[in-house]
DNA sequence: CGAACGATTGAGCCGACTCAATCGACGTGG
DNA sequence: CCACGTCGATTGAGTCGGCTCAATCGTTCG
């Protein structure tokens, strides 16, 4: 338990929000009377939009956000989710704004750590400074995943690598579970991924027709997952 | 001129590789020291190859690589393309191996950095390392572009904004002019865009009758610069 | 001079998009 | 409590952009 005292010390997604062997580190100690915890926050609600400075990193304590940027032609382009324990704004760690917007999928929790402070902090450490940059290290190869999947996957690729992803971050976060909760539309999904609404929506019955999966709506459950894994790759269809 | 002599010293890519601010830190007239310069290298010499151990980083003198991950269908994924003044290796930063293959496409010169005595030195000076991971950062930007690109563009848009993106970076390079020297091959083109090279070669047709580009093989020229940029986003088309 | 590779062009096909209609879930207000 | 409106999800029909396959043409290098 962390000795430094702020809100953290109640919170229960501590062990993955700051790992174990930094918590007697004095900056941690500082880095958590610097959180402030925000009133819930309902469906729809921007932490930031895009072009804002960056005036807060936020950690998701529950719930869920989209992140998307806007094209010249003003439509929105989804570039990923955000879930519980995830970093929001590390992204945006090199450059004075935000160069994404977010905002809330459902009812959510979100801690807040204003940049000035946690800049503060991290000029006098290293290590905390290497953790935060690791995780733009982390989003980068997320990135060219995601870049490397537009290129050369199927439509049925790409949906099956999203599920798979989904439920590896769910496990991640410590929740072990066959059946996933899909807080974004199929629009988001969609968008996400390069493909239309519609063919999302076809991806998953097929994916059900192959018992690979069982969907009810944003309801989704993985009852095979090893056929799951191997139809993100191209796996030679029958 | 740094003082601290190494063979910068005679470096014409000097005030690009590493920016004046800087160079009198005593920090960077070590790295200086630290970098071995490489006899010139032919054509398809690979700098590493993915998922070897890290052991040095890349500044590329003059020449250009191409970088790529080989997908599990054993299939090339080009990745991205490194020009005179690059740091190749940046993405690397914070894994034990090199996540992708660099090999030259032409004659090229480069210098070399061991990844050991760099990390050395940036361990005692946090300005240097908050530079290199501003790469990284960078390197982030791009592949963000790059996703974004594959997602909602055609394959017209995608090869203009390919365009633009080289003749960017050749003016970076200190070469403001319209004229480009390809050196990779449209099959590279056509991976790194995720299009098929006969695409490519249609699409750069398509540009020549509309009279902004001129091509002949690997030599091209730019007519129409506002009218290359236009076409990169979804320029309403005639 | 010939071989090999890269680039270009053409013909045909297919996957995913678009357009359109229907269906279902949910929230709102009468 | 139910009717209605709205939004998201699904399904079908038709179209088209870009891929595949194949042939030709340069070019470069042995």
């Amino acid at each position: 338990m962390p000795q430094g005292g702020g809100p953290c010390r109640f919170c229960h997604l501590h062990p993955l929000c700051l790992p174990d062997h930094l918590l007697d580190a004095p900056s941690i100690a500082a880095l958590q009377r610097a959180i402030v915890p925000e009133p819930p926050k309902p469906r729809g609600t921007f932490l930031y939009r895009e072009g804002e400075v960056r005036q807060a990193y936020y950690f998701i304590r529950a719930g869920s956000a989209k992140a998307f940027v806007t094209d010249e032609q003003g439509a929105e382009c989804v570039t990923g989710f955000y879930f519980a324990t995830d970093m929001v704004g590390a992204l945006s760690l090199a450059h004075p704004r935000y160069t994404e917007s977010v905002v809330t999928l459902e009812r959510s929790n979100v801690c807040q750590v204003p940049a000035a402070t946690l800049e503060e902090i991290c000029r006098t450490d290293g290590a905390l400074t290497q953790r935060f940059y690791g995780k733009l290290a982390q989003a980068f190869d997320v990135e060219r995943h995601a870049r490397l999947r537009l290129n050369h996957a199927s439509a049925d690729e790409r949906v099956a690598d999203f599920l798979a992803e989904m439920s590896e971050r769910q496990d991640r976060r410590g929740l072990v579970d066959d059946n996933l909760s899909l807080s974004m539309s199929r629009y988001d999904i969609a968008n996400y991924l390069g493909l239309a609404a519609e063919t999302v929506s076809r991806s998953l019955r097929r994916l059900q027709e192959d018992g690979i999966i069982a969907v009810k709506g944003r309801q989704l459950q993985i009852k095979r997952r090893p056929a799951l894994l191997a139809a993100r790759e191209g796996s030679t269809r029958s």
